[in-house]
DNA sequence: CTGAAAGCGCTAACAC
DNA sequence: GTGTTAGCGCTTTCAG
């Protein structure tokens, strides 16, 4: 008799009643319940007509082993959080994808939150994965420093990888790109073509609207592609005036406003290297309000791949980053060192510099 | 003495050692655990001096509710289950980016799976969600009628909502949009503009290529679509050769080739619906293929804004749908659903026409 | 107002 | 090969 004492018997099969546990399966089996574990979860030893009883039973039974049993008895969850700044946008949104395939892959789960990098957001995110258990974290940091969140998370801080962005002095894994070569290969892309005036138009979410300083939060993929740019700017001997360059936050109407303020300066430059889509449609928004044309008065280089840059007339140039890759290598890390207990490892992805129509040539 | 024997004692804070437990809050803070989930759970009646030495005592350790454990005892999970084709598409974005935050709001967590609209993998991922006991179930389901999965998750049977694609016979919750009208207003645009050749390109990802005829699993979204269309214009007494009209996959090369074959006819369309951003930007690179011209040589209507609709020269009409409210409004029925026990409802949001520039006028 | 005790469903030692 | 048993950390009656 023992413990096994619910007087509930005989559950219907898939319809009515509480869902079938496995202690049911065992007593339709008639057999104890570390068999009818062993069977369905395919480890230890079991006999071969034991096991096909047991299988018939959970099968009859509708039987479906309960996760959040076995990760509180296991200390596992299978899952893993990921704290983004926006899943609409479409970087995120691809890196998403990545991620949660590949979790799946890996048999974890993706709990996706996101921040709109907010900062308190992301401790809030943080938190609240924490909370839940998950036995990893993939991090987009809103914050280049403040950070006490992530380093403060018990386990969870030697079990986090950083996307995207990296933050100084943090023994956490990261997953990057080459961002100054991206911005450098773009702007000596310009010059090759006869640019000496060139524009930057930089997305940062932490301005409120748009301006032609660094703000001092600028996350390391913000800091390393202006140096990139500055440097090969530098190489070539061009200055870059403040009015060419505009920090802008991701939004059409504010960037169109930072874009038209780049645009409409005497004289203006020739070439705009817009760090991310959004800050190209700006682009494009404002050229359209000033009667300019892209490939003709303006050349543009975007990061990113987008859906329309291929198709557009013309074809828009843009720095190809590995953005599937940067979610599966978050994972694979992630999972490497939730499983095999390895360090924090530093992972760049090379970035891809793809000549189409839109930067002319200015010589020609 | 009772049960609480754990040997281990004083966890240091944050730092070091499994994280703290109810119980070590319990004892710090010198009362029972019962105690120290009141005062912590803000439940239940509690000294005031009591509450707070028990948060003080949590606080000094770092304490982290165990949502697990909490789970597994409420038998409540605070997670809801989303499943949809492709997370990296931006309607789906877009209506996850809803679905996280009003999740949030209500306190629950989305764990998200993609499907590719393959309906073995849907199958697959109801089942995950089942065993990770999921309180709710987002679904978009890949086929109109393969759905025993659905009807046969027991207690979650009760707890779905169809989102954008309706299933006959399902006693579940929907939210849909008003996609019939949407196709019709459409071609009534065309049509007032003096356009009497349309084509539609329409996306459907159980097709392998493109097709001219409707697949046999089209979702009720496709045949809405369709049949919105097809009565406008039969109320015009506008004729739809089999030529004119296209079911493709939404993978931009194959688009882009049905796209062409419609416009390869002779005569050929001068307006194209297109019923998702994928087959807008298939007629786009289409026409640049063939030497179009959007909005002067072909019309074009799009299902669903797009980042690019507005900022293209010529912007482009679209029949906007509101994709965010959409996501909104599943994650409210499903909650009201889960916490009031109400029963299935059947939600029809409008869609909106929006005339830019990419209809020209065929008369004038 | 506070404490004791009974499990939620599962797995993993350890017996037989 | 198979069964017994002891919890994982929490909530929640039920007493006091």
């Amino acid at each position: 008799m023992a413990s096994d004492t619910t007087a509930s018997d005989e559950r219907g099969g898939e319809e009515g009643g509480r869902p079938a546990r496995l202690i049911d399966v065992a007593r339709l089996a008639k057999v104890s319940r570390a068999t009818a574990a062993r069977a369905l979860g395919g480890y230890g030893f079991v006999g071969d007509e034991t096991r096909e009883r047991v299988t018939a039973a959970a099968r009859k039974l509708n039987y479906r082993l309960n996760e959040v049993a076995r990760a509180m008895r296991a200390g596992k969850t299978l899952a893993i959080g990921v704290v983004i700044a926006d899943i609409s946008n479409s970087f995120f949104a691809a890196a998403a994808r990545a991620i949660i395939d590949t979790c799946a892959e890996h048999g974890y789960q993706a709990l996706i939150l996101n921040t709109d990098d907010d900062i308190r957001r992301e401790v809030e995110a943080v938190r609240v994965l924490a909370e839940k258990r998950v036995d990893g974290l993939i991090v987009v940091p809103s914050s280049p420093d403040h950070n006490v969140h992530l380093r403060n998370s018990g386990e969870l801080s030697s079990r986090l990888v950083l996307l995207d962005r990296r933050i100084a002095d943090m023994a956490a894994s990261t997953v990057t790109t080459d961002d100054r070569g991206g911005a450098r290969d773009a702007i000596e892309l310009f010059i090759a073509r006869g640019h000496t005036r060139i524009g930057l138009l930089v997305s940062t979410v932490a301005t409120s609207s748009h301006s032609a300083t660094l703000p001092h939060q600028a996350v390391s993929t913000v800091r390393d592609r202006l140096a990139g740019a500055k440097a090969a700017l530098r190489q070539a001997g061009l200055d870059l005036p403040n009015a060419w360059v505009r920090f802008s936050r991701n939004d059409l109407p504010i960037v169109t406003q930072a874009a038209i303020a780049i645009l409409a300066t005497e004289p203006r430059p020739t070439a705009i290297l817009a760090t991310c889509e959004e800050m190209a449609l700006g682009v494009m928004a404002a050229c359209r309000e000033l009667g300019l044309t892209i490939g003709r008065d303006i050349a543009l280089i975007s990061f990113d791949e987008s859906p329309w840059s291929r198709v557009l007339n013309p074809a828009i140039s843009v720095v190809q980053r590995p953005i599937y890759e940067m979610g599966r290598a978050a994972v694979t890390t992630l999972v490497r060192q939730i499983q095999g207990g390895v360090g924090p490892q530093a992972i760049e992805l090379p970035t891809v510099l793809v000549d189409r129509e839109s930067v002319f040539d200015l010589k020609g």
